[in-house]
RNA sequence: GCCAGGGUAGGGUAGUGGUUAUCCUAGGGGACUGUGGAUCCCUUGACCCGGGUUCGAAUCUCGGCCCUGGCCCCA
């Protein structure tokens, strides 16, 4: 037997039909924004995403030299593709440029709950816009896409110039250690940093930092600075609209190339994975080789967020059977043509099975049956039978397809 | 990369060195060639892989693979 490769899953036609009913409802909500859909390929020149994040995510990448040499990697997320598109295609598009993407994307990490190595992200890009209601736009659809799906979430927002403000007079590698630090709340840890290094003071400002969560409290630790404004207008677009989030200027993200304002969502229920989505503001395009141009994104971790919903309920969609004997099977096939032409889902038997072995496999699998034998054929009706009451009922056809369209959606 | 716990038919399980590996469920067929769920009968189907110990291994042991969760990382 053949085993699925690691950190891989199946999904059988139940959670098939979940995971595109969740998926739909995301790219409609993306589009009443005025986003439209792209797709990139799924692996691209290693370079892309190197440029974007370092050589060290190498390891942690499905990345391969193909039959001409080339090195290319399984994309291990969507944004630089995004942004590669954008540089190569649509560089000279009327701004903003309103996009999102539905698609799976390969990191070689170890398994757990709420990761894979094959994971499917839903994001979306608004390129070419820097100003708080960009910001606000870009907030606000994410939010709207994880309410869209019914989970319960927490929307964490920041903005990293408060903290580079506080952590200038630190050189390089000592910043992104105490970033590290923050991102993880390790207060004990970042004050043995801090204290080898002999910046005290500093420790006291971040601490108060990471636990201010008013914009009062935030700007008595960093003072007057020129984003303040930015932060200020956002908040009230926000608020304008009437979302729950939560400020906080401890966000960092990790990452290098975010540019000011952050965002993060968490979800119950995912254990040490609880994190369902991550964005913010960044400059990407220059480094393919577009302009320096001002964009604003997220990805949702689609997957996570499945998790997060729980099982759902198997689709409602009802089915129906046709079941017939040697002597109906050709008007049977006639009229399951006609139901399947009228929006009903039908199946005909396939195995020669007698009608009553026909009727048991429709019991467990339709919630109609439609007999179909010599009697039948020769009126041209067909016999109806609501399989959970156990009712039936003989009716012509043409009124028959109605009832059964009608009694089925 | 590290740690813990796991792996017996499609699903769920019993089985701590000894016949033909247990039971439930599911699938196929039949009793029943125009009517399902009940019942009965027949049937399909498993010890994750490999080495070692042993007269004999599902069982003990070592390694690997995979699963679940945690750490690390998280673009």
């Amino acid at each position: 037997m053949i085993q699925r490769p690691r950190g891989t899953r199946d999904f059988l036609p139940d959670e098939m039909e979940a995971r595109r009913a969740v998926e739909g409802d995301m790219r409609t909500k993306a589009r009443q924004y005025g986003y439209r859909e792209v797709c990139t390929p799924e692996f691209e020149e290693l370079e892309l995403f190197t440029l974007r994040s370092g050589e060290g995510i190498v390891s942690e990448m499905y990345a391969f030299q193909d039959k001409g040499g080339r090195w290319v990697s399984l994309r291990p997320e969507m944004t630089a593709a995004v942004l590669r598109l954008y540089v190569n295609e649509a560089r000279v598009w009327p701004k903003p440029i309103r996009w999102f993407y539905f698609g799976d994307c390969f990191r070689y990490e170890r398994p757990q709950k709420g990761r894979y190595r094959q994971f499917w992200q839903f994001g979306a890009e608004l390129i070419g816009a820097d100003t708080a209601a960009a910001d606000a736009e870009v907030i606000l659809l994410a939010h709207d896409l994880l309410s869209s799906t019914g989970i319960q979430f927490d929307l964490q927002v920041g903005h990293l110039a408060l903290m580079r403000h506080i952590l200038s007079p630190l050189p390089d590698e000592s910043r992104r250690q105490v970033r590290a630090l923050l991102d993880k709340r390790d207060m004990a840890g970042l004050s043995r940093f801090l204290s080898e290094g002999d910046y005290g003071l500093m420790e006291d400002q971040l601490t108060a930092l990471s636990e201010a969560h008013t914009l009062e409290d935030i700007f008595a630790v960093t003072g007057d600075h020129p984003e303040n404004e930015r932060l200020i207008e956002l908040c009230s677009l926000l608020d304008a609209a009437g979302i729950d989030y939560t400020l906080n200027p401890a966000i960092s993200r990790g990452l290098d190339y975010y540019t000011g304002v952050v965002f993060e969502a968490f979800a119950e229920g995912l254990g040490a994975e609880n994190q369902i989505l991550g964005g913010g503001s960044y400059r990407l395009a220059h480094l393919f080789g577009g302009d320096d141009t001002p964009s604003c994104g997220f990805a949702i971790g689609f997957d996570r967020v499945m998790v997060a919903l729980g099982d759902r309920e198997p689709s409602s969609a009802r089915r129906v059977v046709v079941a017939s004997t040697p002597a109906g099977r050709l008007f049977a096939t006639e009229v399951a043509r006609l139901l399947r032409r009228a929006g009903v889902i039908t199946e005909m038997d396939v195995t020669g099975r007698s009608l009553s072995a026909q009727m048991a496999h429709a019991s467990k699998t339709a919630a109609f049956a439609v007999i179909i034998g010599q009697e039948e054929a020769q009126k041209r009706s067909i016999t109806i039978k609501d399989l959970s009451r156990g009712m039936q009922q003989t009716l012509p056809l043409d009124e028959a397809v109605r009832e059964l369209f009608s009694g089925t959606r």
